[in-house]
RNA sequence: GCGAAGGUGGCGGAAUUGGCAGACGCACUGGAUUUAGGUUCCAGCGCCCCACGGCAUGCGGGUUCGAGUCCCGCCCUUCGCACCA
């Protein structure tokens, strides 16, 4: 054994037997209870980051954990290799996406392979593999079929300069990325999938999911956003026609209170009024600039312009005008709202911008009627009761609601409705790198689909994307072909799929791997659903939601027999580190790495500065964010794992914070939990003499012995409990206090080694999910066999827990006043008997008599006074 | 703007879910070892006070014998918002 810990060969002859042993290939055994653990799969990007390293490893431990415990685990790994930056790095540096894609994956699996993962690597897969992405064209074809994939048109950002169409990262403050052309909004024809037709299961669904974090589920619910109101017509006359402007609402109670409606500028009633007012088409025109983002359009200002038309009230028949404005969306519900200024703080403000007319239809006993009585009663809309609205006054939100509606309904000028937030799945990309979309266009024909013998639909490999127009339209070998119908010329459909379609079904993949036949063999029954997911919480809503949906496609067309992928999920937080910046009187703010900086202390700890390592001046703190190339604050995970081993990389990461919670980036942090890894190195190099002649735990120890056996098995049972709640970290200081107590085992002697033989046989173990190698190598030189992954997860034994005497928190009025050593058994009369007769109790009860007694057993006693 | 989560020493965090606030680690201080730097080991370490003791979990209220934990109201930070993945 060598004195020193060296990572590198420690771990490569780790990673070598595991490899010779294949000890990560997953069979399917129906005699064993399976434990599917998996991670989201990384996008290729280049090297891997931070995050990957602690999603990973947090999978990892997991497996390795439950491999210990009895469970056949499988623990995959694959490529979400489609993506836009594949292309920006061929428009950067003229490589064709796929050759750098491949290039990434092989880079980053080496690194993946460097950190001793135990993953399955025969059932690897990437996304932009045609014996892949085949099946999201079958899939494709199939809903195509069932009416769940159909036409209709979006809005995309357009850049006028480059033709093309750019994704919402690639417009900065309104203006191409490449071009600093203004966006226009343009409407064009795309695919969907009809995701709202499962809006209601996916919704019920979630309460069956006990294994999901209750702030996704609530995410989710709230995104589905399933509500009921009321959908409703303003009658209007317009060049002799009678015609209605429908709206709905989720606040029909009031309707009495409409002083306005506003309508989207793309609305065709707006469209309409533009053709007779310059002015007003201007503005709509206006309105068509900058970007399609939610969170933009609902932080602009508020804009709007009068159409010069008129409707005509559903209820009262009073004249309203028509508005446009540029915070209606065409996109969603009806393009067009009723608007209630008194009610409603957005139309508040535009009422009050242009001086249109506030009429108050809610009264709220005890609220004063200022803005802020408003916002406060939004909140909690069923409070108040309508006034100034005839018939309606005096009813509450419920019966004011069903009132209006009837009404309606009577006069067929509308009806209750359940309306839903989430909208249908556009998954047209006008883009190269991603999956075709398996259609072609015939002028005789229409639109055709591939037929499923012909699949897959290959994506040309030796594009080289240049930023203008559409790739895929540009290559003719692509783009003209013959109709499978008739036999004629015809043109390939050029929009790929969005490369959210690849990562909602690949976990199933996994357990179908190699299968070139079909999409889903009897492999998936076995293994599916996943047990365990890990992932970023940035996948809270869309990537988790499509791949709910995405199952129940797979579940109706009779693939799969269950509905949700996911029985328990881990959201993962992110990684931070100190931002440094400095920014010159005139010119542009320069970031510098954390690692390029010299961060100095006073003599108590606390930062004084930070300086430059290569010119000794300061530079300014700019707080904490996330690892980011723009910020370039980011540690690279391979100079950390050449340096200290994967190992202490592994252990850093679990031990700086709980696994949900951000983790923030501390090269000292990194050097404490190498310290740690040496010192249990080191301690098992001076006991493994002792550890070799020890025979088992004598039932009579010395009360220093069996107290150190008693924290070594007190910290098992605690470190079992937190690998329950995924508290990794605790479970790592566990370890450490492990270490500590077993170095403080006093004597010498045959009881010492017992202790000591026993206290590390548990410490290897409980230390192997996070730190294998090292523990492969230690349980090896200590002679307890093979590998400690294949030894069973080690229990807290009764005996070894127990003790003669406990501790009592004294308390006197709440007040912690001392602590009282009891026997173990003690009932309670006595231990009120010794609370008061304590010399501290007296002392602070200042002769008063008790008034009562609280004795929590086990815990505290608490006299009142 | 809307939705969600989080604020505990100089720092990361712990507190078995209403019961000793600050485990474990980092940083820092003192000491030992070392030619020196580094390493390793020992001790100290929330704030105020000589001490008794008092004050402390973003801020302000409340419930309770007892609140970091529960309730109400503020403030701040982070994540998501449908074409980044």
């Amino acid at each position: 054994m060598q004195d020193k810990y060296d990572p590198s060969t420690v771990e490569r002859l780790a990673q070598e037997h595991w490899e010779r042993s294949h000890a990560f290939r997953a069979v399917e055994d129906p005699a064993r209870p399976k434990y599917y653990c998996l991670s989201m799969f990384p996008y290729p990007s280049g090297k891997l980051h931070m995050g990957h390293v602690r999603n990973y490893t947090i999978g990892d431990v997991l497996t390795r954990h439950h491999r210990m415990r009895g469970y056949n685990v499988l623990q995959p790994m694959g490529w979400d290799a489609f993506g836009l930056p594949a292309e920006n790095a061929a428009m950067a540096h003229g490589v064709p996406p796929a050759k750098w894609t491949w290039d990434n994956i092989a880079y980053m699996k080496r690194q993946l392979r460097s950190l001793g993962f135990a993953i399955d690597w025969d059932r690897e897969l990437a996304t932009c593999a045609p014996g892949y992405y085949r099946w999201n064209q079958w899939l494709f074809l199939r809903m195509l079929e069932k009416g769940l994939a159909y036409q209709k048109t979006g809005v995309v950002n357009w850049d006028p300069v480059d033709q093309t169409v750019l994704a919402n990262e690639q417009v900065i403050d309104g203006r191409g990325w490449r071009t600093g052309a203004v966006i226009e909004k343009r409407e064009i024809p795309m695919y969907y999938l009809a995701i709202t037709r499962y809006a209601d299961e996916l919704l019920a669904a979630l309460d069956a999911l006990p294994g999901w974090p209750e702030r996704v589920k609530t995410m989710q619910a709230n995104w589905i956003g399933k509500s009921f109101g009321v959908r409703f017509a303003f009658p209007y006359e317009l060049d002799g026609r009678r015609e209605k402007l429908w709206v709905f609402t989720t606040r029909a109670d009031t309707i009495l209170g409409v002083t306005f409606v506003a309508v989207a500028a793309e609305h065709p009633l707006a469209t309409r009024a533009a053709k007779r007012d310059a002015r007003l088409a201007a503005f709509i025109d206006e309105c068509r600039r900058g970007s399609v983002m939610e969170a933009d359009l609902a932080t602009m200002d508020k804009k709007g312009m009068p159409t010069g038309i008129f409707v005509d009230h559903p209820l009262t028949g009073e004249k309203l005008e028509v508005w446009v404005g540029n915070y209606v969306l065409m996109g969603y519900g009806e393009g067009a709202v009723m608007a209630v200024p008194a009610h409603d703080e957005r139309d508040f403000h535009f009422a009050k911008k242009y001086g249109l007319p506030i009429r108050q239809v809610i009264d709220v006993p005890g609220e004063r009627f200022s803005l802020e009585a408003w916002q406060e009663w939004y909140a909690d809309k069923q409070r108040g009761h309508c006034i100034h609205s005839g018939r309606y006054d005096g009813l509450a939100f419920d019966a004011a609601v069903e009132a209006v509606a009837a009404d309606l309904e009577a006069r067929e000028l509308g009806s209750k409705r359940v309306v839903w937030r989430l909208r249908d799945w556009g998954i047209s990309r006008q883009r190269y790198w991603g999956c075709p979309i398996p259609l072609i266009h015939c002028g005789r024909c229409g639109t055709v689909p591939v037929p499923d013998d012909r699949l897959p639909v290959v994506l040309p490999e030796d594009c080289v994307p240049d930023g203008t127009g559409n790739p895929l339209a540009k290559r003719r070998d692509f783009v003209e072909c013959a109709c499978p119908k008739c036999g004629g010329a015809a043109r390939r459909e050029t929009d790929t799929m969005d490369t959210f379609v690849d990562s909602s079904w690949y976990y199933i993949r996994y357990a179908a791997a190699g299968n070139d036949a079909a999409m889903v063999d009897e492999r998936v029954g076995y293994w599916l659903p996943v047990d365990q997911y890990i992932g970023g919480i940035e996948h809270a809503i869309l990537h988790l939601l499509y791949s709910r949906f995405w199952t129940r496609v797979m579940r109706d067309l009779g693939l799969v027999a269950f509905e949700e992928p996911f029985q328990r999920l881990l959201t993962q937080g992110m990684v931070l580190n100190e931002i440094f910046y400095r920014k010159p009187e005139s010119g542009r703010i320069t970031y510098y790495n954390p690692a390029e900086v010299e961060k100095r202390t006073d003599d108590k700890g606390m930062r004084c500065a930070a300086v430059l390592k290569a010119d000794g001046l300061p530079v300014e703190s700019g707080g904490i964010g996330t690892m980011s190339k723009s910020k370039n604050n980011g540690v690279d995970p391979q100079a950390l794992i050449e340096r200290y081993g994967a190992d202490t990389a592994r252990f850093f990461m679990m031990f700086a914070s709980p696994p949900e919670q951000t983790l923030e980036w501390s090269d000292s942090g990194v050097e404490g939990s190498h310290r740690f890894l040496k010192r249990v190195w080191a301690f098992a190099g001076a006991v493994r003499e002792a550890v070799a002649s020890a025979s088992g735990v004598p039932a009579e120890l010395s009360a220093p012995l069996a107290r150190v056996r008693r924290e070594v098995h007190l910290n098992l049972r605690q470190a079992n409990h937190d690998f329950q709640k995924f508290q990794f970290n605790t479970v790592a200081s566990a370890a450490m206090k492990m270490l500590n107590a077993l170095e403080a085992a006093p004597e010498r002697g045959e009881g010492r080694a017992a202790v000591i033989r026993e206290g590390m046989s548990i410490l290897l173990r409980l230390l192997s999910p996070i730190a294998p190698h090292i523990c492969h190598g230690l349980w090896r030189e200590l002679g307890f066999g093979d590998d400690p992954l294949d030894a069973p997860w080690p229990q807290p034994e009764e005996a070894a827990l127990a003790c003669e005497h406990i501790e009592l928190v004294l308390q006197v009025n709440g007040k912690t006043r001392g602590v009282l050593t009891l026997p173990a058994s003690a009932a309670r009369e006595h231990i009120e008997h010794a609370a008061l007769a304590s010399e501290a109790a007296q002392r602070h009860m200042a002769g008063k008599p008790a008034r009562k007694i609280v004795v929590v057993p086990g815990r505290l006693v608490n006299v009142v006074v």
